[in-house]
Order: C-alpha cells, then sequence, then structure tokens
RNA sequence: GCCCCCAUCGUCUAGUGGCCUAGGACGCCGGCCUUUCAAGCCGGUAGCACGGAUUCGAAUUCCGUUGGGGGCACCA
C-alpha cells in the first residue's frame, strides 16, 4: 500500500540538493542518489543543490570533488547551485559555512536546547562498555544534563574540555517517508547527542539539518541508512522552529555478496565502468530502473525521458543487488539500438581515451581500474577504419571495449601466431583456398561487397572444397582469428591489396 | 544488547483478498536459423523465509519467529 506523494502537500517550489562526502571516490550508490534527486526536482521544476559535505577535512580531497563532478556530468547531470554554481542558498562546502553553524549553535543554546558537556570519550566509552556487558542499552545517561549554567562555565573558564549536546525531549518523534509510511521512534531510545566537538567543530546531524534549512530544501532525498538518524535531525528542525522537509529514504544498492557496495565489489564507480565500456547513459538508466519495474524500452530512454516518465515515489523498498550481468545485456542492447554513425563516433573518443591507437596490436580492454591518462588520438586512417567498423560489429559487441577483440587486426599487418596457425594447417584445402581467392580478389571487377561476397560464395563449388572449410580458411586467413565480423564484409573493409597481400601471406605459412 | 528498516525464482521485479496452476526480464540450459562467434526467434530451469491468526478464500491483512541491512560515535 503505497501513501498518496506527499508532493501535494508541498506548494511552494521544490528544492533538492546532494550532499556527498568526498573522502573518497563516488560509488554507485552515491550515483544514484544523486540520479533520483535530480530526477525529482526537475520534475516539479525545483532547483537542485549540489553541497560538498566536507567537515572531516583530513579525509576531504579536491580529488575526490573533481570524480563528483566527473560522474555527475558523465550523467548528463547538471545543477542550479553548487561548485562552480554560485547562488543565493551559498556556500556550497561545508567547510566554508562555519559561520552559519556557530549562529545557529548561539541560538539554540540562548533557547535552551543545548547544553556543554564535560564528560570524557573515556569515561562515555566504559560506560558503553559496561552497559553493553549487562547487555542494557545504552544512552547517553545526561549527567551534565542538569548542570547549572554557573558551573557549566567555571569549568569551561578552568579550561575543562566540552562538548555541546542537546536535549532530547521526552516523547515520540515520527515522520512520514514518502516511500515506507509513518516510522515513529522514541524519544528516549535517542539519548542527548553530541551536536559540538570539544574543538569547537560541528557534528554531521547538525550541518545537515542547519544546511538544510538555510537552503530551503523540501525534500530530502537519501539513501535508506539515513533513516536512524532523521528523529534526531527532526527534533533539531523543531528546535530550530523550521519546517520539516519531506524524507524519501531509498533503499541501497548492495554488492552480490548482499553488503552496501564498496570497493571489494570491482568496478564500482562510474569512470571504471566506462574505462570498461559501458556507456555512461546505460549505467545511469540501470541505476535508476533499479527497484522498479522495468521493461526492455526504457534502456534507450534520455535523461528528459526519466525526468517526465520516472517516479521516484513508485520504488521498491528492499535493497537490490548490482547486477553486473544485466547492465551488459542492457549495454549491449543499447548499442544495437544506436545507429551506425552514432556507434562510430562512441568507439573513437572510447579507444581514444582508452589509449587502444597508440598500440592496437597489445591493447587490452582494462579490468577494473579506470583508465590511467592514457589517451592516444587516431591517425586520420585509424579514425576512418573505426567508423567503417562500427556497422560490422555492432551486432556482436556488448561493450564497447569488445571491438578490439573483434576487430582489432584490421588496425595491423596479419599475425599468425602458433594456435591459429595449427588451425589453419587443419583446415582442408585451406592453401588452394587462400591461393584461390587472392586470385580471384585481385580479378575482380571493381571493388563491391557484393563481388566479393559472390566470388567467396562460388569457391566451395569451385574448388570442391566443404563451406565450412573455405571461409575458415579464409577467416583465419585475413585476421589470424576464428572469430570476427561478418567475413564478406571484413574482406571487403579490408581493400583489394590488404586482403590479396593477407591472403597470400597465410598462403605461404602452409 | 537496544532501536529502526527490509523480506516473491540465483538477480531485477509484477502482484493492493478470489483473475495466481504466482507473470515478465537478466543469467543458465536446450532447439531453430547460420560461414564462425554473436544477434534474433522458440522452449526449459527456478521463487511467495517460517509459524500462527483473520477470512468462504491470503503472496497480498495482523501478530510472532527467523534472516538480512542500518543506527545506537567528539564518522558522514
Amino acid at each position: 500500500m503505497r501513501d498518496s506523494p506527499t508532493s501535494a502537500a508541498f506548494s511552494g517550489a521544490v528544492c533538492v540538493r546532494f550532499a556527498p562526502s568526498p573522502t573518497g571516490y563516488l560509488h554507485l550508490g552515491g550515483a544514484r542518489t544523486a540520479l533520483y534527486n535530480y530526477v525529482f526536482t526537475r520534475r516539479h521544476g525545483g532547483i537542485f543543490i549540489l553541497r560538498i559535505e566536507d567537515t572531516d577535512l583530513s579525509r576531504s580531497t579536491d580529488e575526490a570533488i573533481a570524480q563528483i563532478v566527473t560522474s555527475l556530468s558523465e550523467m548528463g547531470l547538471d545543477w542550479d547551485e553548487g561548485p562552480g554554481k554560485p547562488g543565493s542558498h551559498g556556500p556550497y562546502r561545508q567547510t566554508e559555512r562555519h559561520h552559519i553553524y556557530a549562529e545557529h549553535v548561539r541560538r539554540l543554546r540562548d533557547d535552551g536546547w543545548l547544553y556543554p558537556c564535560f564528560c570524557s570519550a573515556e569515561q562515555l566509552e566504559a560506560e558503553r562498555q559496561r552497559a553493553q556487558a549487562e547487555k542494557r542499552s545504552w544512552v547517553y545517561g545526561g549527567a551534565c544534563r542538569e548542570l547549572s549554567s554557573g558551573e557549566a562555565e567555571r569549568r569551561i573558564a578552568a579550561g575543562e574540555p566540552w562538548t555541546l549536546r542537546f536535549r532530547v525531549p521526552d516523547g515520540v518523534t515520527s515522520f512520514h517517508d514518502m516511500l515506507r509510511g509513518p516510522v515513529e521512534v522514541d524519544n528516549d531510545t535517542i539519548g542527548d547527542f553530541i551536536v559540538q566537538r570539544s574543538d569547537g567543530t560541528i557534528t554531521y546531524n547538525l550541518a545537515v539539518v542547519v544546511d538544510d534549512v538555510t537552503m530551503e530544501i523540501t525534500h530530502v532525498i537519501r539513501g535508506d541508512d539515513h533513516i536512524s538518524n532523521t528523529p534526531k535531525q527532526i527534533l533539531i528542525y523543531r528546535a530550530l522552529g523550521a519546517p520539516v522537509p519531506s524524507f524519501l529514504h531509498m533503499p541501497l544498492l548492495f554488492g552480490t555478496d548482499k553488503k552496501k557496495l564498496s570497493k571489494r565489489h570491482g568496478a564500482t564507480q562510474l569512470e571504471q565502468l566506462t574505462a570498461m565500456g559501458y556507456l555512461p547513459e546505460v549505467v545511469r538508466n540501470y541505476l535508476c530502473f533499479l527497484s522498479t519495474e522495468f521493461d526492455e524500452s526504457m534502456i534507450g530512454w534520455t535523461l528528459a525521458d526519466l525526468v517526465d516518465r520516472f517516479d521516484v515515489e513508485q520504488l521498491g523498498r528492499s535493497a537490490s543487488i548490482f547486477d553486473p550481468d544485466k547492465l551488459r545485456w542492457m549495454n549491449a542492447r543499447y548499442i544495437r539500438e544506436l545507429d551506425a554513425a552514432a556507434l562510430g563516433e562512441r568507439l573513437v573518443e572510447y579507444l581514444t581515451r582508452a589509449g587502444f591507437y597508440g598500440d592496437p596490436q597489445r591493447w587490452v580492454a582494462p579490468d577494473v581500474a579506470p583508465i590511467p591518462g592514457t589517451a592516444v588520438a587516431p591517425e586520420p586512417r585509424q579514425e576512418e577504419l573505426t567508423r567503417a567498423v562500427a556497422p560490422l560489429v555492432q551486432e556482436k559487441i556488448e561493450l564497447l571495449s569488445d571491438v578490439a577483440g573483434l576487430a582489432a587486426w584490421f588496425f595491423h599487418p596479419l599475425r599468425l601466431h602458433g594456435d591459429a596457425l595449427e588451425r589453419l594447417r587443419g583446415t582442408a584445402g585451406a592453401r588452394q583456398t587462400l591461393q584461390a581467392a587472392a586470385a580471384g580478389l585481385s580479378a575482380l571487377e571493381g571493388w563491391h561487397l557484393e563481388g566479393v561476397e559472390a566470388l567467396v560464395r562460388g569457391l566451395p563449388t569451385q574448388l570442391e572444397v566443404k563451406p565450412k572449410a573455405v571461409f575458415a580458411a579464409l577467416r583465419l586467413g585475413m585476421s589470424g582469428q576464428t572469430v570476427t565480423p561478418g567475413l564478406f564484409e571484413s574482406l571487403w573493409l579490408l581493400g583489394r591489396e590488404d586482403a590479396v597481400r593477407r591472403l597470400e601471406a597465410a598462403a605461404s605459412l602452409l
């Protein structure tokens, strides 16, 4: 039973944010969160803010921020306000918002919501251990809760380290999740939590709320690992006298072992996937369609389609597992639906980025790691060849990188290595087939696909060799491989001179 | 331990009390087609976590159990 969309309750403009912390790379789960936020806002004509949660300075890096920006751009997402896009709700990095937090802390403290606590971390840890040992639940006992302000001030003045805690009121805190309906939590399971550390910095739960309030966020869309934080945050909203936004906690993305997606799961970053030959828009759509009903016609959806046809509020509630097989199938499907010229374009772009043109003969598709800076621009001839190869491989590749296994041989002279040579030697009538084909091709009038095909098709009867053997010999002799694009097309694309040269070279090895 | 969230084929899911002998897709297996490999088409494999209750009737509602996940941080 799904509750009716809460958006109806919001008459004003929708405003959402994506707030990654740049402590590492943005993985697919984060990308998915960003996507849903984006689609939701655009769908409601709202604005999308990118905020960088870098409160943990020691673990935040500029490279991580750059990577996040790259990932989002690859999926086609743009933001109305955020890094590189100043607006009325800035600044957009938490490290630049200290004055805002300070001001709100002062307000909360003046209103009696916050109190200084002098309990040391060790002391609290010990209490926690003891509670654990006695199988009791533990929340902060409030030893400092009733300290008189006079005493507190005296101890602060005396230089004792202190933190600021939020005074959690009695009662029950509840909210309505857009996906899950009502969620209710008893406040005494929460316990007064720390809001300002002894070094004066602010804690996550306070920072998000202050940011969301000041940025006028109306809908918070994030992973369901935040559900248990929500009541604390709501308490802060109320203490601040600010309107509480709507919440939508989306199901998490797991690896094949049903654990939250992490580096251990192989390629879990958009850049890794695109380096391996997945198309970013396919990954984007795949991510979007997890937790929801999916049909093939959706594979080719554009971002605009997503915006007006995809409803985040229809999402399922349980975590889903990232399935590389299905993604691969989608990618193949998408490639087949591209028009050949577009595929050629993608192939050139991909092979350039992947450094293929530097050494086509030895190039190997990346497995998991992102491509390092190895881009090599194609020579005009290579680029032309790539575009010409595109329609020949379109039905056969699943990933852009698969083109190499199928067609790299076009890019370098014939190499018949041991295995292939053995096979060729074992193919009935190989030598005469190759010679006859070479002779036939050089004598061919004009150079058309139809002519090449007619010639090759005539060979079996002419030579009295089984068709299978003829085709096998030619395929091997032309490419050194057993798997290639269509035989006629390949010979034709090689051009008369190169085709003949290869077949003759192969024949001479027998 | 306490609190919260979740639970249909291996995976993504349809299913809102009778239309369910549980449907589709990926994967896997087999067949057809075929110059290889694919693609395509056809067929097969496999699931309501368990136990109670409500009901004429439950995958669907309620309660418990189990399992998974998250939180209980001077992490975000």
